[in-house]
DNA sequence: AGCGCATATACGTGTCAAGGAATATTTAGA
DNA sequence: TCTAAATATTCCTTGACACGTATATGCGCT
């Protein structure tokens, strides 16, 4: 349980944090509108301080939950490596936005390579598609 | 195993996940870079391409594993629900200095009508920094 | 057909994390 | 100090999954 990503693989601690985006939240509320037990939304809550997700403020009895940026943006940097990636086959689609990110020096010819000049003398060179079962 | 997250929760998916950014690869050429077994990288295959991650191509006796958008665009999706939040404060909180708590940006009390006014005459109310341990 | 390479699958095993029940801790108020 | 409320923590059980070894399947070559 160390990384970021470990950590937002479980659905209860999705479902916390999205509660927390409207705004921050009791032990009890949380408990409540989620509808698992205290002792389960006390553990995941640990889980994601101690990650950095979210942090505690102490009001009387009870704690108050809200989020914290840093993991989000350990996410969102894994994510960026595939962006440029997956925005090139969106833009087929539906070129949307991507206006705001310019890489004056991202290789247009990104997949030509010539790793296909593997010439293992093959004959009959088709290549299917796979995705078989 | 269902979701996108539990996918790239593991770190040799991920790993293989960014080998492919460069460009496709075999199962054997993925093996060797990541040094892991040849059935723990077809496993991990497997998982990403009923995911969605990859898809494979096929080419004499080896497959050519590749990246698909789709999967990666579910997570941004969900991580757009915080990048608002976060962008937001970074700026403002990068620091991490404890400030003084008003409310000048939260005027919403919408769901918590009587929750702050809970006013239980607490003579010492000063909502203290948690993280504790 | 038979061999060899590349990849996939089956099986058994160990680890680790999530869940529940019970209990401990903290805090406020009488 | 005692009680009640809110939250945290401990103990235990269970199930999922990642790994390794061994084996199966697919494919091209001779």
């Amino acid at each position: 349980m160390e990384s970021v990503f470990e950590i937002i693989a479980e659905p209860n601690r999705r479902a916390i944090l999205s509660l927390l985006i409207s705004s921050e939240q009791s032990v009890g509320e949380i408990e409540r509108q989620l509808r698992m037990t205290q002792p389960a939304v006390s553990k995941h809550l640990r889980v994601l301080r101690e990650a950095g997700f979210v942090e505690s403020i102490v009001d009387a009895q009870r704690r108050l939950y809200r989020l914290k940026p840093g993991p989000f943006q350990e996410v969102d940097a894994w994510l960026a490596q595939f962006r440029r990636f997956w925005s090139a086959h969106v833009d087929a689609l539906e070129r949307h936005l991507d206006r705001m990110e310019h890489h004056p020096s991202t290789p247009r010819n990104s997949t030509s390579s010539k790793r296909n000049t593997k010439k293992t003398t093959r004959p009959n060179r088709e290549r299917d598609k796979g995705e078989a079962k």
